[in-house]
DNA sequence: GACCAGGCACATC
DNA sequence: GATGTGCATGGT
């Protein structure tokens, strides 16, 4: 809560997940693995142009053609197949309806999620937390690494151990998920890479 | 031109 | 379980 109030201070209320609709936050979370956003934005862009961000239509898209579409985003063979094992369950199983999905149980959705193609934590507690409102704390590479320079864990740590680090001191709440995870990858992205700019970092004094 | 990006699956030991 | 590797683009 003290990193939380930190971040928030310097850097204010971050307004995630950047997508106008829960299915563009899906079809976000899928292009966004391992990948820059910007680079995502270009696939959505031409998704968008093309007429099919809608998990309905490209089902009946050839898988080669949606790859040739969302290509700026990386591995583009692997997330096209992704994409479209994801539209098959989601009309199969909610008739593509955010409502629908949003009245299941979080763990049990967890539990679809993770079993389906490419979908893995993070992916799948992205889509919980931003796209259905599901009390989940996301936990990316940026989080790993901020947490784990600052002594709390170390990278080797699993991504269910960060995420109880998260859940188990803080109150499960949707916005405050929200907004926390925001900061840490605005945090991630400006300063804390790899070779890190902890000079100008807002945590620079905090220690566990 | 190196380095990095909002992971995941699969092979191998 | 732990560790390594393929995937295969575009910005800084």
């Amino acid at each position: 809560m003290h990193i939380y109030k930190q971040l928030f201070r310097a850097f204010g209320p971050q307004h995630w997940w950047p997508a106008k609709t829960p299915e563009e936050v899906m079809f976000g979370a899928i292009l966004a693995q391992n990948t820059s956003w910007k680079n995502v934005e270009q696939a959505i862009l031409a998704l968008k142009e093309a007429g099919l961000l809608s998990f309905r239509r490209i089902m009946s898209v050839a898988t080669e053609e949606l790859a040739r579409l969302i290509r700026p985003a990386r591995f583009m063979n692997l997330k096209a197949k992704a994409l479209q094992n994801f539209a098959t369950y989601f009309y199969q199983r909610y008739r593509c309806s955010i409502t629908r999905m949003r009245l299941q149980q979080t763990e049990l959705l967890r539990h679809e999620l993770l079993g389906l193609y490419r979908i893995g934590p993070e992916t799948a507690d992205s889509i919980l937390l931003y796209a259905l409102e599901k009390p989940v704390f996301v936990i990316d590479v940026y989080t790993k690494r901020i947490m784990s320079r600052h002594g709390y864990l170390s990278m080797a740590h699993s991504y269910e151990e960060f995420q109880s680090l998260f859940m188990q001191n803080l109150p499960a709440d949707v916005h405050l998920y929200n907004e926390y995870h925001a900061l840490l990858v605005r945090l991630g992205n400006q300063l804390c890479k790899p070779r890190p700019l902890c000079e100008a970092c807002p945590l620079k004094d905090i220690q566990r």
